[in-house]
DNA sequence: CACTTTCTGTTGTAAAAACAACCGATTTGT
DNA sequence: ACAAATCGGTTGTTTTTACAACAGAAAGTG
């Protein structure tokens, strides 16, 4: 447990929170610490939660398959990443997704009702963590709209105009690395695969994008 | 004012708070009423906000109009209901889409930052409303998720059964009515209007659905 | 290194959606 | 009550997508 502390530490969970603050805080929190495969799954659809989690190594898919193996990526989660914080609920609501881990990765739980009710007596940090919780979930509600924004185009050429601007802005230069493989990236944008590979071939025809790999750059 | 105190009551965000307690917060948390008329925007995209607001009457929608002018319509606001939330971050995030009442409306905002920094000499239900705002932000991200499920969907159809399903479940019954009418329903499934009334029309020649208006029923 | 598996691009076909244009019904405003 | 605006359904055409099947490239494995 104790090299996590320094993850922990930059962790949006704990920002701000001193490492002593931190240690102490764990079994507070009701910490447990879970390793997972490549492949393994840490939540499943339906299941029921009382816990939040950081991931400390590795890295997770929010995912859904449906009943005709469709996959929907919704999100990607990496390290020092909060997640399972949307089931927070007072009527206990159930997963509606699975969460895959496709790396090899470490996750810790923390004990939901034991971080978002401040013990009067308790730690002075123990706000912060709630505050920071509550930033970590707006930021996701933020990101889950923008990756509405991205489906919600028509054509899979302003889905993927789209997704690979934004990548841009947010890594603040047109040459830029996306966390997806093709099939990663068509089952985020919700299209056809091969479709997707056709387009983006047609785009760099177009003179609009150069691409190898994960490796993109817009032009103009 | 003081007869929208009953709306409040029955809101997200004081849910579990008296009256008198809500009258005596307003003013520690920096309320303030506007109301607005059909079609007059409340948030305009790329604006920066430091408030977070609960309708009071009428409805909102949260919608965004690209270069094209197609609209993406993210979600419908009802009385009682908690927004601007998600643009509550450290970094001073700024909208990324417009909120408009789509009838005469009611409104109040609230400082977003007396409201989770809980002053330790103030009101001992100052953390209720924090815990509520963690609740009514863990919802909507749900809700959120839900949506990207609807539009994930491949085809109109799919997507069609996706989102009425839901409706009919979370209404509790196979005949509902819904919050849109039929361009709103195209532009919150990301679909074309008259491509969707045709499809419709042929789920229903299928025998899978009646509906009238905004009236549904799910047969089978 | 050979072998297997995964990943990416390519092509053709069938299905579906977007788009545009139109019309009748319904609703709204005065 | 009447005119205007909005709404919902219909049709035909064009564009786009999904789907399937395949092949070469790259990466992983014993």
């Amino acid at each position: 447990m104790k090299n996590y502390i320094s993850i922990l530490k930059k962790s949006k969970l704990f920002a701000g929170v001193g490492d002593d603050e931190i240690s102490s805080m764990l079994s507070c929190l009701g910490a447990r610490l879970f390793t997972y495969k490549k492949g393994e799954y840490v939540f499943r659809q339906g299941e029921h939660i009382n816990d939040i989690a950081v991931t400390l190594e590795g890295r997770l898919h929010v995912q859904k398959d449906d009943y005709w193996g469709n996959r929907s990526i919704l999100a990607e989660i990496t390290v020092g990443e909060l997640f399972g914080e949307a089931y927070v609920s007072p009527e206990g609501s159930t997963l509606i997704n699975d969460v895959v881990a496709i790396e090899d990765s470490a996750v810790i739980f923390f004990d939901v009702r034991r971080v978002i009710t401040t013990c009067p007596s308790a730690c002075r940090f123990h706000s912060i963590v709630v505050q920071n919780m509550f930033f970590a979930i707006s930021e996701k509600n933020r990101k889950l709209v923008q990756k509405i924004v991205h489906i919600s185009k028509r054509t899979t050429r302003e889905k993927l105009i789209s997704y690979l601007s934004e990548e841009a802005k947010s890594q603040n230069s047109a040459s830029f690395t996306i966390p997806f493989n093709r099939q990663q990236l068509a089952d985020f944008l919700s299209v056809d695969r091969s479709a997707m590979s056709n387009e983006l071939c047609k785009m760099r025809d177009d003179g609009l994008i150069e691409f190898k790999k994960n490796s993109f750059k817009l032009l103009q």
